[in-house]
RNA sequence: GGAGGGGUGGCCGAGUGGUUGAAGGCGCACGCCUGGAGAGCGUGUAUACGGGCAACCGUAUCGCGGGUUCGAAUCCCGCUCCCUCCGCCA
């Protein structure tokens, strides 16, 4: 959410920093109604002031035993007027909120202008793509073969965009995510969280999926009144801080958490249909930081570097993307891709997102601390990152680590977590 | 699922219609006192929005939303969250 008063402030900058993004100005428009309002809201609150004060009045005329119908008649009417004026100001400070609430974070100056992904910016690469003797298959493919990987059975109970991991793989799973949490707790300093799985709108809206991604997500429909399956731990990690005003000495605060994401891909159809690129549920280990305003462009760099380190140690050759304009999240105002490299693809696919949302997500959910010595509240910063997705990592590590003879080689760095096995060959 | 109890400031805790944004206590900050520390004393200590260059002024907020009233933390209605007991259950 956009600051009301930084908007008056810079109008232009705001404009220029949503046409960046491939959207009209708005400026004009949202100032438009906040004068309106605001001269409304004077208004009721000074005939609000002139009812206290005779109400006070009231009172202790009728304590002195004073007569009051001179009084309650200049109250009169007052009320009608009032009401209606505070009615139609708040009917317009909703208008400005719903606007502004549609409207996505700007771009920092750094990020590159572009219409979509072509515009990203390739920052640095690490490792070789590996050379194969023979053609290297597809993860799906090296699964099924390995009889360790169900995609008919998990359609069967779920539909398409849903797989039934088994044996080693299954363990696989485990054993990637326990390697990921045991490097951000234990050498990077994140707390490890268990959040719930299903959240309320005001969480949703927080991060910014509401209002505008309702369709990507899995919503309940309980008479509770409904809840969504969190499509990334983004959400409970950030809505943790929701409401609270923090000490500055508390900052910052990071938090990670092994979770299943839930994502509906409704507009998806049609992209990655094989394999587990794109499941409907998948699971993650995510890194959350809030920071104070003046370390969050910091924070972005170590975050990204927390979630490089998994790929560097697992041995996966990758690339570091900064997105253009076009590409961002809604939520963003600077966002890493970590691309790992996939042989069976020939190509870079996203593993990681690493975003700095600045002050935004902190508007919405009202997440602020107080700055020690000076007075007042600000925004805290708040960044998230995956580091990583497991599936994906898992689709990296069979294609990465294939070998000609259909088993896949477990990289050192997970064998700890394997019970020592080193290679994956089949039934287990 | 059934029955009952309760949500007041950073915390504890008063307060059932009229200077109550809210007593009192604790905590915290600053000052005085002290050789120093403690005790003691004094002062201060919420958030948001509007107006103002500012000092400051105003409005709102006692879980949330609505209602009654000249006036609501106090009365009424709806919701929500927490707690206790019973039942059920991983």
């Amino acid at each position: 959410m956009h600051d009301l008063r930084w908007i008056r402030e810079n109008p232009d900058a705001f404009d220029r920093g949503l046409v960046r993004r491939g959207l009209p100005a708005r400026a004009e428009e949202i100032l438009a109604i906040d004068r309106e309002w605001r001269g409304l809201e004077t208004e009721a609150q000074e005939s609000q002031a002139t009812r206290n004060r005779l109400s006070r009045e009231i009172g202790a005329a009728k304590s002195r035993g004073e007569p009051i119908d001179e009084l309650l008649r200049q109250v009169e009417g007052r009320k009608q007027a009032e009401t209606a004026t505070a009615a139609k100001a708040a009917e317009l400070r909703q208008q400005i909120d719903e606007l502004v609430a549609t409207l996505p974070n700007l771009p920092a100056p750094d990020v590159p202008d572009g219409p979509d992904e072509s515009a990203n910016k390739e920052i640095r690469r690490h490792g070789e793509p590996p050379r194969f003797n023979f053609d290297p298959l597809p993860h799906e493919v090296i699964g099924e073969k390995l009889g360790l990987m169900d995609f008919p059975r998990a359609a069967r109970l779920s539909g398409s965009r849903f797989v039934v991991l088994k044996g080693a793989l299954a363990r696989l799973e485990r054993a990637i995510a326990q390697f990921m949490l045991d490097l951000h707790t234990g050498e990077f300093g994140y707390t490890e969280i268990a959040p719930p799985y299903l959240v309320r709108d005001e969480a949703v809206f927080g991060t910014g999926q509401l209002p505008k991604q309702a369709e990507d997500m899995f919503r309940t429909t309980d008479d509770t009144g409904g809840l969504w399956l969190i499509p990334t731990s983004e959400v409970p990690l950030t809505n943790l801080v929701a409401g609270e005003i923090l000490d500055e000495a508390a900052l910052p605060l990071r938090f990670t958490a092994w979770t299943p994401c839930f994502r509906s891909e409704a507009g998806a159809a049609g992209r990655d249909t094989r394999g587990m690129i794109r499941m409907h549920q998948f699971s993650k280990v995510e890194l959350v930081s809030v920071t104070r305003s003046e370390d969050s462009q910091a924070e972005h760099e170590r975050m990204t570097g927390c979630a490089e380190e998994v790929l560097k140690r697992l041995g996966l050759p990758y690339r570091v993307m900064l997105l253009s304009t076009g590409d961002m999240g809604f939520a963003a105002q600077k966002t890493y891709d970590l691309e790992v490299w996939l042989p069976a693809q020939d190509t870079y696919r996203e593993i990681s997102s690493c975003s700095n949302c600045g002050a935004f997500q902190a508007q919405r959910m009202k997440a602020r601390y107080r700055p020690s010595g000076g007075k007042g509240t600000q925004p805290v910063h708040t960044l998230n990152g995956s580091g990583l997705a497991i599936g994906r990592t898992m689709i990296a590590i069979i294609e990465n680590f294939q070998r000609h003879d259909g088993t896949v080689a477990i990289p050192e760095a997970l064998q700890p977590y394997m019970g020592g096995q080193q290679v994956i060959a089949g039934n287990g």
